[in-house]
DNA sequence: TGTACATCAGTGAACGCGCGTTCACTGATGTAC
DNA sequence: TGTACATCAGTGAACGCGCGTTCACTGATGTAC
């Protein structure tokens, strides 16, 4: 019995020991994703591609989904500095440039795009999960916010940045898997919509600065 | 041997009970996809509610991706004649009501939406299939198209309708599973961001009337 | 310093279930003669 | 009109597979004394 708060003793694992092997499950997990349609990912897979047992997962998560969840949260949080980056130092054409940065981060680490579609088709998520990805939801949110504010919007920015990323999902979804072209024109063509989209939801920001 | 063109012969179903029985399996596949999330819907169930073996499935459709997509073509044909009716009367605010019939076609009949995401993510469609998905997708572009230049557009009118297919298919899913909030809640916020996604593309289409 | 024990990391195999699809079969009707 | 046969609709049960998760176990290290 220690003195301390400690009730547990780990015989071989540390602290940062068991986190590097938590990452590591993580990181197979996303690579798995990554690799294949997301209704094939599965346990088996990304344990052998971590070098371990199906089991082990389980010492380190309760479940699949709070794994994905863990995963997808990881990966979303490393898009928030990509925007903040971008808008602390662009001025022109903001809506553009955030609007390509948002699809590219999606197309470019697919697996985030999977998990999240997944989960907003899914049924039944546990709450507490549930709340951590409206968290990140509403830090994007809050990023849109900031860019149409410097557009120029006066009034409903939060009903713009609603909008704005129900569209870019939408752009993200509804080409993704057109038929018969190569990764490299759906890419082209969701960049293409896109900077229409961008176009659009630009001047409407900069219609609210002419009102104001 | 028969010395018409028939090679075989139908003891008991001629070709409109044959039709019926196709049409009552889809109809039994549309209420189970009304029902359950769209991965717990099965051939077993669907064969239930249709009042038959789950083997006599098989005798009218190859595979359970033919029977999807026939039944998610049925229903989506239903639309193009819903939306014509729209355009060929309403003048004001064409954009808004279309916007709104669409979001309200597919919360109301979810089938269809599950349905559509589902072959949207799903990889590996049959080309044939494919092809009438794209037939179908086409054909909404068109009426948007003729609401675009009934609003005002001149130019790059297709470009419109493909942005503005994308941010409605993103609203859709976006804002489908928003935590904590009862049906009615989420619909109201899915009509809110459709109404302000409408009002951005009506000002889009009509300031190209201003420098047409 | 040595020994019995507790505590954990980690595993391979198995459990249990669901599901798409197929199989072997029944029985009714039409056809050939 | 009767009879043997072909042709189909339709079925219940089974096949085969994949997958999330659990189980019983091994072995290494730390602790108590």
């Amino acid at each position: 019995m220690l003195s301390d708060g400690k009730r547990h003793v780990f015989p071989r694992l540390n602290h940062d020991q068991r986190q590097a092997r938590r990452d590591a499950i993580i990181d197979a997990a996303e690579a798995i994703f990554a690799d294949k349609p997301f209704n094939k990912v599965n346990m088996r897979d990304i344990a052998r591609l971590a070098g371990i047992s199906p089991a082990l997962i389980y010492r380190y998560f309760p479940n699949q989904q709070h794994l994905f969840i863990e995963a997808f949260l990881r990966g979303a949080r490393d898009l928030i500095p990509v925007l903040d980056d971008c808008i602390g130092t662009e001025e022109k054409g903001l809506v553009e440039k955030v609007a390509r940065i948002f699809i590219a981060y999606l197309t470019e680490h697919e697996q985030y795009f999977k998990m999240m579609t997944h989960f907003m088709l899914e049924g039944s998520i546990n709450e507490d999960l549930q709340e951590r990805l409206n968290t990140i939801e509403r830090s994007v949110l809050d990023r849109f916010d900031r860019v149409f504010v410097k557009t120029g919007a006066k009034k409903d920015v939060r009903g713009l940045s609603h909008a704005f990323f129900a569209a870019l999902n939408g752009i993200l979804i509804t080409y993704r898997q057109h038929p018969g072209r190569t990764a490299d024109e759906v890419r082209e063509h969701m960049e293409l919509v896109a900077r229409v989209m961008a176009r659009i939801f630009e001047n409407e920001a900069r219609s609210g600065e002419a009102r104001g």
